[in-house]
DNA sequence: GTCTATAACGAGATAGAC
DNA sequence: GTCTATCTCGTTATAGAC
C-alpha cells in the first residue's frame, strides 16, 4: 500500500515535471501568450484532456511556472548570499556590500541564463492572465535576501542613514510597518526603490536594451548595483571606487 | 492630377492610421504576439490581402507600432523638458534637476497611460520578432533628453563629479565617443545605468510589480528619480530633502 | 480512486480554390 | 474579394483500463 501510493505518487510527480519542461520549452519559442495546452500534450505524446489530470487550467500551469521561476532566481539568489556571507566575512560579520553584488549578480546571471522565464516573471504581463496570491510568496525571495542584508547591515552597525522628504513619511512607515521592521524609514523607501531599479539594469540587459549602449555588461553591472547598494545606506569595506 | 495624388495620399495616410489604430487595439487585447494582419482586416472591414498594400508583412506593422510608441515617449519627454526648462529657470537657466524629473515624470505618465505600447517597447520582446536599425533613433529620444539635461548643467556648471573604477574607464570612454561627448567619463557611466534604473521603476508600476508594496507612487517616484538624478551629478536648487 | 482515451462543444485562425 | 474546408484552441462529458 505504501509503496504503491509512492510509486503512484512517483509518476505524478515525473509527468508534472515533463508537462512543465515542455511548457518551459513552449515559453522559449512561441511565449507565454501562446503557450498552449493542447500543444504540450501533443508533444508529450498525451490527449489534452489527460492534462487536467495535472492542472485544472492553462492558467494554473501559467500560475505553476511563474512559481517556479520566482523560486528559481529566489534560490540563486540566496544561495548567493549565503556563500558572500561566508566568504566575505570579517570580524564584524559579512561585508554587506560585498552580499548585495552577490545576490545582484546571482539574479541578472539567471536572467541572463533563462531569458524567457525571467520575461514571465518581470516582462510584460501575459494578456488575459492575472497572477493569483499564490505568487506572493515566492515573487518575494529576491527582495527578502535583499532585505536581509540590509538588516544584517545595520546590526553590525554598517548602515549610514537614508534621508527621506516629509511627503514620504508615512508612506515609508507603512512600508516598514508592512515588511521592514526595525529599518529606518528612508532606508525602507530606498530598498524598494533599489529593488525596482536592480530589475531595471538586469532587464535592459536580457531584453537587448544594452545593445551597442554597454558593451562590458558585468563590470558596469557590478558597478552600477554597488552605486544601488550605497544609496541604500550599505557601506563598503573593500577598496573604494577610483575616480 | 495635384489635388488627386494629394486626395490620393490623404486616403491612404488615413487607412494607415486607422490601420494602426486598429492593430493598436489588439495590443491591448491580445499582446504583441498574436498581433494579426488578418484580425485587424476583419476588425476594419476589410480583406486581410488588402492591408499588404499599407504593411509588406506582419513585422513591418509591428516595427510601425513601435517607433510609434517610442516617438510617443520621446515626444511627451521632450516636451516636458522644453517646459521645465521654461519655468524652472534661475539667473543661470534652467534648473537641472526639475528638469530632470520632468523627463522622467513624463515617461512614467506616458508609461502609465499606454501600457500596452510601453509594454511593446520596454516590455518582453515579441518572440520571433527582431527590431530593426530604423528603430533606434526614435528609440534614443528620451535618453538624448536625459543627456541634454545634463549637458546643460555642465555647461551651467552645475554637474558634480561621479567616481568610476578603473576598470570601466576604457567602456565609459566607449561610451562617451559613442554619444556623449563633452561629458565626463563618470557622469556617462552614471547616466546609461539611471536610464536604465528610471526605466526599472517604470516598468515595476506599469507592470503592477508595485501592487501591495508602494501606494503613493507619483510621490515614491519622484523622490526615487531625484535621487537617480543627483547620482548622475546633477544638483538641485530647490529646497533639499528632509530627513 | 487514479488515470487515459474518445468525442464533442463553440470559437477562432488559416489556406486555397474560385 | 469571397467562401469553404480544414486546422487550431480550452474545456467538458463520458467511458473504460488499471
Amino acid at each position: 500500500m505504501t509503496t504503491h501510493q509512492g510509486a503512484r505518487a512517483r509518476a505524478r510527480a515525473e509527468i508534472t515535471a515533463a508537462i512543465k519542461d515542455t511548457a518551459r520549452r513552449q515559453l522559449a519559442d512561441e511565449g507565454a501568450a501562446k503557450l498552449s495546452l493542447r500543444a504540450v500534450a501533443r508533444e508529450l505524446g498525451m490527449v489534452s484532456s489527460a492534462l487536467y489530470r495535472y492542472f485544472p487550467s492553462r492558467d494554473d500551469l501559467l500560475t505553476d511556472l511563474i512559481i517556479d521561476a520566482y523560486d528559481a532566481v529566489g534560490e540563486v539568489a540566496e544561495r548567493a548570499w549565503a556563500e558572500a556571507r561566508a566568504t566575505a566575512t570579517g570580524p564584524d560579520g559579512a561585508d554587506p556590500l560585498a552580499c548585495w553584488t552577490a545576490v545582484c549578480s546571482a539574479a541578472r546571471a539567471w536572467g541572463l541564463a533563462h531569458p524567457h522565464e525571467y520575461a514571465l516573471i518581470y516582462g510584460s504581463p501575459v494578456p488575459g492572465y492575472s497572477a493569483p496570491q499564490s505568487t506572493v510568496r515566492a515573487a518575494a525571495r529576491v527582495s527578502m535576501s535583499l532585505l536581509g542584508i540590509v538588516r544584517d547591515a545595520r546590526r553590525s552597525g554598517e548602515l549610514t542613514d537614508v534621508p527621506l522628504p516629509a511627503a514620504l513619511h508615512t508612506e515609508a512607515q507603512r512600508m516598514v510597518a508592512d515588511f521592514a521592521p526595525d529599518l529606518p524609514v528612508g532606508t525602507a523607501a530606498a530598498l524598494v526603490a533599489a529593488w525596482a531599479q536592480l530589475f531595471g539594469l538586469i532587464g535592459f540587459e536580457v531584453f537587448g536594451q544594452f545593445h551597442r549602449v554597454v558593451e562590458e555588461r558585468e563590470a558596469f553591472f557590478v558597478h552600477a548595483v554597488e552605486r544601488l547598494g550605497r544609496g541604500v545606506g550599505l557601506v563598503g569595506r573593500g577598496p573604494a571606487a577610483d575616480s
